[in-house]
Formats: structure tokens, sequence, C-alpha cells
DNA sequence: AATTAATTGTTCTGTATCATAACAATCTAT
DNA sequence: ATAGATTGTTATGATACAGAACAATTAATT
């Protein structure tokens, strides 16, 4: 492919070493993306959220709504701080999330009358039947990437090796 | 914690199921987070993300910037289009990318004259001298990461497994 | 050769995500 | 009683990401 900004004499082949081209070295010294670690986890993230998007978009459900309701379904009664904390999104953030779920009749804030500034969060009885459909088409999401992955015993692989990214030092 | 709302008179303990309540089993159901690739996934790629971010905070350098500039050491001459969908980037959201990475000297788009549309992308001299660097900075934060993993061997093992999600089927 | 179709880079726009600051109400600690 | 911390909330800004449309150019079709 030829270009209209002519080539530089050109890293001497046995000169002093220039400082502005990448030398035959520096080059190998560039790894290829596809080893990086941050870009790999990356891509494979995107590839499974696109996924679960894509499952889900006939259920009008994000994942971050996803997450929340399942925590909502096997520990109710938290408060909003505690959930958002946990699954980390800021509280802030959390308001119109909830906000979502409510308006929908998924899901209730109820004051806690222990202490009157926060709500505990549940689901409604329609949220629990939202929750058992959510949950047959998350299990045929998450049955596919388990067989691309080669099956259970290799997830649990994954899963140990992402621990150890995350684990504190 | 006591509530307002006084309880539902519960599910029968030997009675019919109740469909709007969570039965011990419901719940049982219902995995916890821990256990669901996509998300630990996502907590894995933020941490590894936030790590990068940090490190690259003194070089004004984001992750997609990161990749760009790594392509276009390895790889110059490569035309806009064709770095974009490699790193999954729109190229329309490429466009200020690059603009960027024009404005600070680091790279440039050079008029290829057998296609007048595109432009095939060099890093500058400087742009040579910031990968450098760059890579300097990155290897000691990728060495992090394969050293919390628990050496070069897992972090194989574990972009095997990504590997093996983003294949095709 | 003339017309049609496709590609390249670009701008514009909209939406979703994420973080930060400020605030009132309430609770806790001194 | 007062000062300080917490809870939920609003408002706001930055960033990431996707889609439509467009001019210039190239490729394909007739």
């Amino acid at each position: 492919m030829s270009e209209t900004v002519t080539k530089l004499p050109g890293a001497a082949k046995r000169g002093r070493p220039r400082l502005d081209e990448l030398t035959a070295s520096d080059i190998e010294s560039i790894p290829a993306l596809e080893t990086i670690i941050g870009y790999r986890l990356r891509r494979a993230q995107l590839y499974v959220f696109q996924d679960f998007i894509e499952n889900f978009t006939r259920m009008k459900l994000r994942p971050a709504e996803f997450s929340v309701l399942s925590v909502m379904a096997r520990r109710p009664g938290l408060k909003q701080t505690e959930i958002a904390e946990e699954l980390g999104i800021k509280r802030a953030n959390f308001v119109a999330l909830m906000d979502g779920l409510e308006t929908r009749g998924l899901a209730e804030r109820r004051k806690a009358d222990t202490d009157k500034r926060s709500h505990s969060l549940h689901l409604t009885p329609e949220g629990v039947k939202f929750v058992r459909k959510m949950m047959a088409v998350w299990t045929a999401h998450e049955e596919r990437l388990v067989e691309k992955l080669g099956g259970p015993e290799e997830r649990d692989r994954l899963i140990e090796l992402l621990d150890r990214i995350v684990a504190p030092d």
C-alpha cells in the first residue's frame, strides 16, 4: 500500500539505535491483544452480556435488574444501600433502577419502622412469578455457556480463576 | 427487623402450593450471584480495568486508546475501519478516539493514494516513544495479575477458557 | 460508459452507564 | 443537646456505545 508520506530512512541495520522507530525487538515486546488478560476478559464479558441481553429483551430485563431481583428473592428484606453496595451499584443510581421495578409491580420498598430512613426491599407476588420465569430463561442461557466451556467442571475452574483476580492481595 | 406491612399468612406448611410466594425449593433454584458466569466475569473485568485505569491515569491513557496504539505499533498501516472492527469499536466512535491520539501527536492518519477514501494509521516518532513507556507500565500491571492468578500457566488456562466462551458454536 | 451499489470516514443524535456532590430526614455518638 | 454519620434522593456531568444519515470515493452491473 503506497502512501503520500515518504518513508523515513529506516532503522539503520547496524548503526546507532533510533528512538523514534520501533525495532524488531520492540515489536516483539508488544504483546498481541489476544494475550492480554484485561482485553480478553472484556471481550468475553461483552459476549456473555450480549447473549444475556438477547435472551432477556422479551422480558425487558437488564443485567443489573436481574441481579437485584435475584438478591431480593434469596434474601428479602435487605435495604437499598446493602443491595447496592453488594452489587457494586452506587446508591444514587440504584434509585432509578428500583423505581423501575416498583413501577412494574415486581418489587416494593417497605418502610422499616426500626429506622425510618431506610427501606427494606421485597418482591411482590407478581415479582415472585416473574422471578420464576426469569430463572427459567436464565438457566437456558447459563447452560449454553457451560456447554461452550466444556462442562460444569470447566465452569468451576473459570470461576475459581476469576476469584483469584478479584481476591484481595 | 419488624416492618409496617404485616406478613401475609405465609406459605401453608402442608397445603396447596402458593404461586405468589417463594418456596424453599424456589429459593434453592435461585443461584447465588457468585456462581453466575456473567456476573463473575463482569466483576473480574471491572477489577482489572480499575487497576489498569489507576496505572494509566498518569499517562492519560484509557483502555481503548491502549488497544489502538498497541495495534498500530504491531501492524502499522491498517485503516480505521480495520482497526475499529478488530477491536469491536464502531467506526463512528473511532473517529474521536483517533482525533485524540492525533492531537496529542502520538499517531497520524496518512492518505492512502490507492483509495482516496481511506486513511492508513501510523504511530508518530513521539508515539513510538510513548508506546515504549506504555508497555513498561502495562508489563507491571499485567505481571501483578499473573501473580494473583498463580503464574503464567494459570493465565494461559484462564485465557483458554475465555476463548471457549467467545468461540463460535 | 453510465448507472447503481457498496465502502470509508464523518457528524449528529440518542441512550445507557457510571461517578460525584449536595440535601432533608433520621439515627448515633459525645 | 449538639455534632456527626447514615439513608434515600435529586441533579448533574462524564463516558461508553449504538444507529441514522451524508459526501466522497470506489466497485459492480448493465
